[in-house]
DNA sequence: ACGTATTTGTACGTATGTATC
DNA sequence: AGATACATACGTACAAATACG
């Protein structure tokens, strides 16, 4: 399994979509440590640009954290189940850079937006979110 | 309104914050085009580079969409408004690339996943879903 | 406490490809 | 055909945060 440099698709997609493999496959397991960028340059003989560019599409898609000493493997984190009224609107889009900050919430983690009947939004950190819907008699949490 | 280079918050997370500020404020207004990349090259004297994080900031942010002839102000279109049964549970993600691909949804925006009682699950693109919960009974309140 | 190594972040340059106008 | 504009991909360099001896 190695990377075609003169396939159509491009390098940084061929080594998310290995990495990808790697960790559905559980070979990288959520919570473990990625390689360093300089180990896939070393290993598949390309640029860092191109390393970088395939680690942004992970992270895009939730797959991945980053942070300065590395990256590693989302691991899931509890969800808290979260009722909403009857007649409620919810939708999803990703938050703005303010909005991350504020919510605490990772990069590649969309917000739920829930919109009560009586027209009070509420932003929710999808990853760590789940709402039920319209059952009766259960409690937060 | 300027970007400084010399200025704690990196080049391209001000322009994103400078084009951002004009999108919400109406100067760019849903579906209309984006000055070039080499126009913000030359309007503020930084690197195409820089130009380019920026847009991929705001496309992560589902604020603009990108082809090839441009940047787009993203306009809203029209959502479908769905029901779910009491008792389904919705949450959030970012799509994987190949289902971003099979659900024809754009960069930047996230899939609602609807998990009803009977352990169906839908995924839908969340720019064009409301979902509507527990319309049981409109006499609810 | 300090310097060093590691790793990611940012930012510049250049070049080529490809699709659109 | 030519100009424009984005996509990809290589290179370099330095900064900043963290970990380690």
């Amino acid at each position: 399994m190695a990377i075609d440099p003169s396939a159509d698709r491009p390098v940084y997609k061929q080594l998310a979509d290995l990495i990808r493999a790697r960790i559905e496959e559980g070979e990288l397991r959520p919570g473990q440590r990625l390689p360093a960028e300089s180990d896939y340059v070393a290993e598949f003989g390309i640029s860092r640009d191109s390393v970088r560019r395939a680690m942004a599409v992970l992270r895009g898609e939730g797959l991945i954290v980053t942070e300065l000493r590395g990256s590693r493997v989302r691991d899931a984190g509890e969800a808290v189940t979260v009722q909403v009224a009857p007649g409620a609107q919810v939708t999803a889009r990703m938050p703005t850079e303010p909005e991350r900050k504020q919510l605490g919430v990772a990069e590649g983690v969309p917000i739920l937006v829930i919109t009560e009947p009586d027209g009070e939004t509420r932003l929710l950190p999808a990853d760590r979110t789940i709402i039920e819907t319209g059952a009766r008699g259960e409690d937060e949490r």
